[in-house]
DNA sequence: GAAGTTAATCCTACTGTGTTGCAAATATAT
DNA sequence: ATATATTTGCAACACAGTAGGATTAACTTC
């Protein structure tokens, strides 16, 4: 049911997401924030801001769940359905703004689907 | 490097995979095969089988490992590279046979992706 | 087909991400 | 200021996956 109070640890976590459009593993938060924050409270903190719409998460590659901030998500509705991008070489991730056409397919109703795009970014480009 | 001698494990393994062309998760296997072939074993022959371009694998929504065949594949190319579709009602994952159009990404080298369609098989369907 | 070589397996213990239950703390309502 | 209900912290747990090392089994060579 999403956030009721505005406690610190909300307030320091979503402070880590003003400055950048990058999205934030959970590993990374708890390393940055793991000595002021509970690493529970960091899990249910991220787990409620979802469910609020204000941000969202997706799985990297190695299966770590990662939240970006939202654009025009509420609660009841989950608007954010772009791609993600993930660099192999440095491991950011980031959302991609285009979209891509999920094609009907027969016999099965599509409700979702999350497409995750592997490559090396900007930085890691040689 | 890949599988070099025909073992009991590989047959045990392999012969999951011949009836069916749906994916099977490490999960799956090891509750079907735990009692006959160690889990560590499971794991690192499937890695093998992948490694050959016998297997492909991809991560469910859950961040569990699945695995499929592979139609045109070998040590040196994978080219399995479609979407995959997994049921949240039975949990059943398969192959999709069509392919995505990645577009270019500036300022980005895309390696490869993953896309993952979440929705209801046709047997979940109501 | 037997002996030697080396890959593959099993076992145990361990990582690391994420979760649960409950007591203590803290935000909000009255 | 007090009551109450949500949050937090803590400790323990759950579970997928991995590592090291001794043992077993597949292939090679004679």
């Amino acid at each position: 049911m999403g956030i009721i109070r505005k406690t610190e640890s909300v307030g320091i976590l979503l402070n880590e997401f003003i400055d950048t459009e990058n999205a934030l593993s959970t590993v990374e938060l708890i390393k940055r924030l793991g000595n002021r924050i509970n690493k529970t409270t960091i899990y249910r903190v991220l787990g409620k801001l979802e469910e609020d719409g204000v941000l969202h998460s997706f799985l990297g590659f190695d299966g770590v769940k990662w939240f970006a901030k939202c654009k025009g998500c509420s609660k009841t509705t989950h608007s954010d359905v772009h791609p993600h991008f993930q660099c192999i070489s440095c491991g950011k991730s980031e959302c991609l703004d285009f979209n891509i056409e999920i094609p009907e397919i027969v016999n099965r109703e599509v409700l979702f689907s999350q497409l995750l795009i592997k490559g090396k970014c900007n930085l890691c480009i040689v």
